[in-house]
RNA sequence: GGCCAAGUAGUUCAGUUGGUUAGAACGCCAGCCUGUCACGCUGGAGGUCGUGGGUUCGAGCCCCAUCUUGGUCGCCA
């Protein structure tokens, strides 16, 4: 490249008429009027600028350049005959005298159009990546993420947390997710793990004294993809607070996050601080998931007393029911049953529905198992002639699971039931403790097993005295949720030896187990804690609420398959007999 | 691993009960066009209909198997 740019393609105005210039860029069209006259779209990163091929060399010169290819041209300034209005640089024109082909494209067929990329195949456009991302509208969300990146930083700086990097190579740890495992050259048959996430790290930096801990941190999970879970790596706004509890760590995400929202949203309104807080039982209850959308209006009401008795095996005794009640209802039968079908196929489980006429009679689905106590119906259900009513029965977990898959459907189906353009956050707080395991029938940890239980140490002592029966134990652990998605999950932690062994105790573990899994921050915990509690945002997650895309894979530069392959880079990949050998590794035919 | 959907030109798609030479738009190539900006007009090239097998006089279409991709459930402390 002989000259250097002066200006970038997005830059020149007609004040600039006159100067004499240097642009390079992407020669992104040539719309050819006549033997000698032509308009060449110039694209950078900035921008696009048209230039005028007037001389027939020059008009020779351009039909040699495939499009695609990058050029320098210099040339005059000058203002348009006939404006662009549309155009940043609409109002003006660059003459080109001189044209040089800086990377030639060497096919003129590309294999997909660069400003149709999103309308092709997935593949296709992630095995040429970087074609697609020469597509303005893929690359803007790139631009969005660095920028909600930059927010984030400088957010959680402004509000006196560090930026600490913890380490990639660690260790595996026993529970949680499937580990990425490396192979550790110096140590036959032993492996490091790549972070699921820098928990423990973030946990023992508390025990050292740093005060205010954040990191936007990689973190990588062996589990199948999703279409909000990228496979393999992810990134989290990771943070953990000394000396603080639940409500110092939820001040600090209702300060940074609503702004960014706000600033960098497709949706200008964003719920503001402080964020509804909703007990997960109750999420459960009244929304059929832990993750409720609240831009829903719709709730789910328990009807199993109401029912009692009807002779349908549905409503059999045992059998937990749930309601949706949706007003001013007008869903064809035929959308009716797709909605049906489609929440079988997500949940496993059919709904059932009825409806209340305009003639004040149940009509429909299940209407004539309710005939004896419509009455009682209408009136639980507060209905009103035109309500649509969705049905779920099952197991309890099973009917409200079902009731939330329902609920969100018909939120998205039935108009006026769903103001989509804004974000509604919510905490889930209040989870419990321990479970009953589905396999092992006995009491399991729930989730994290380094919550602090609420109740501390007494709440631990009454359940194993029996005096408390240890499954109404919660945990202070909390998730953030926007708009259906879950953004983020975090805890008070559970930094006092003697409670971390007596909630172990309750599941049949002892503290030679407590010590086995986790001996850094068992032993660090022994040298004086603070009481410390954090959460963890995922980073790409909110990214794609804040550009309005519905696949993770939009907001990653370059992201992997459903399968975690890069095709573009041709990974996972075979590699040298050598290489295998020298970090003990023997591949066993299958 | 289970279930659902898709796979036809470089790209996005259409393709009737199974019936002549598989179409359109965009892109590409050639020609025309002196103010285009999704430029326009005329013409042209371009297809093992994902792969393999089967049914049939005849398959893009029906059946079986398989591969690939996407969604979803399992999984994700």
């Amino acid at each position: 490249m002989t000259q250097s740019r002066t200006h970038t393609c997005g830059e020149l105005r007609l004040r600039d008429a006159g100067k004499t210039v240097t642009l390079v860029g992407w020669m992104e069209n040539v719309r050819e009027v006549g033997a000698s006259l032509a308009f060449v779209v110039l694209r950078d990163f900035y921008g696009t600028t048209q230039l005028v091929i007037e001389s027939e060399e020059m008009m020779k010169t351009v039909k040699s350049v495939n499009k695609e290819s990058t050029i320098s041209i210099t040339g005059t300034v000058r203002e348009r005959a006939s404006k662009n209005p549309k155009l940043a640089t609409g109002e003006i024109e660059v003459v080109p005298t001189e044209l040089s082909v800086l990377g030639r494209c060497r096919y003129n067929e590309l294999p997909f159009e660069i400003n149709r990329s999103r309308d092709a195949d997935e593949s296709v456009r992630l095995k040429y990546r970087y074609l697609d991302l020469r597509n303005p509208a893929v690359k803007s969300n790139i631009v969005l993420r660095c920028n909600v990146v930059s927010a984030l930083r400088q957010a959680m700086t402004e509000h006196g947390f560090l930026e600490i990097t913890t380490p990639i190579l660690t260790v595996s740890s026993p529970e949680g997710a499937r580990d990425y495992l490396v192979p550790a050259r110096k140590h036959p048959g032993k492996f490091y793990a790549l972070p699921q996430a820098p928990q423990q790290f973030k946990q023992l930096l508390m025990t050292s004294g740093f005060d205010r801990y954040f990191q936007i941190a990689p973190c990588f999970r062996d589990e199948d993809a999703r279409g909000d879970r990228s496979p393999g790596e992810f990134y989290q706004l990771d943070m953990e607070m000394a000396f603080a509890n639940q409500d110092d760590v939820f001040a600090v995400l209702e300060d940074v996050l609503p702004p960014i929202f706000a600033k960098f949203g497709k949706y200008n309104i964003a719920s503001s601080a402080p964020f509804k807080r909703i007990a997960f039982n109750d999420a459960m209850e009244r929304y059929g998931s832990d993750k409720p959308d609240l831009r829903i209006d719709l709730v789910v009401d328990d009807i199993t007393e109401l029912v009692k008795g009807i002779d349908f095996a549905p409503f059999a005794d045992g059998n937990t029911v749930k309601a949706i009640v949706v007003e001013n209802c007008e869903l064809a039968r035929k959308a009716v049953d797709k909605l049906v079908a489609e929440t079988e196929v997500i949940s496993g489980c059919k709904p059932m529905w009825f409806k209340l006429g305009e003639d004040g009679e149940l009509s429909g689905g299940i209407a004539k198992f309710l005939a004896d106590r419509k009455d009682e119906v209408i009136a639980k259900l507060n209905l009103k002639p035109g309500c649509f009513v969705g049905v779920t029965a099952g197991k309890k977990s099973a009917a409200q699971k079902t009731a939330g898959v329902l609920r969100k459907l018909l939120g998205a189906a039935v108009p006026g039931h769903m103001d989509k353009e804004r974000y509604e956050f919510c905490w889930i707080v209040d989870f419990p403790m321990y479970e009953i395991g589905e396999e092992s029938g006995e009491l399991e940890f729930c989730h994290n097993p380094f919550s602090m239980p609420n109740g501390g140490a007494e709440i631990l002592d009454k359940a194993m005295r029996g005096e408390v029966d240890p499954l109404s134990i919660n945990a202070f652990q909390y998730d953030l949720v926007c708009n259906g998605v879950e953004l983020s999950s975090g805890a008070v932690r559970n930094h006092d030896p003697e409670i971390m062994i007596k909630a172990f105790q309750l599941v049949r573990l002892g503290e030679e187990d407590v010590k086995a899994k986790f001996p850094a921050m068992y032993n660090a915990f022994c040298y004086g804690a603070p009481p410390h509690a954090g959460i963890a945002p995922g980073v790409d997650r909110m990214v794609m609420l804040l550009a309005g895309e519905e696949s993770i894979r939009e907001i990653i530069p370059f992201p992997m398959n459903k399968n975690a392959q890069d095709i573009m880079m041709g990974a996972p990949s075979t590699v040298e007999q050598k290489q295998l050998d020298e970090v003990h590794i023997r591949i066993v035919e299958e």
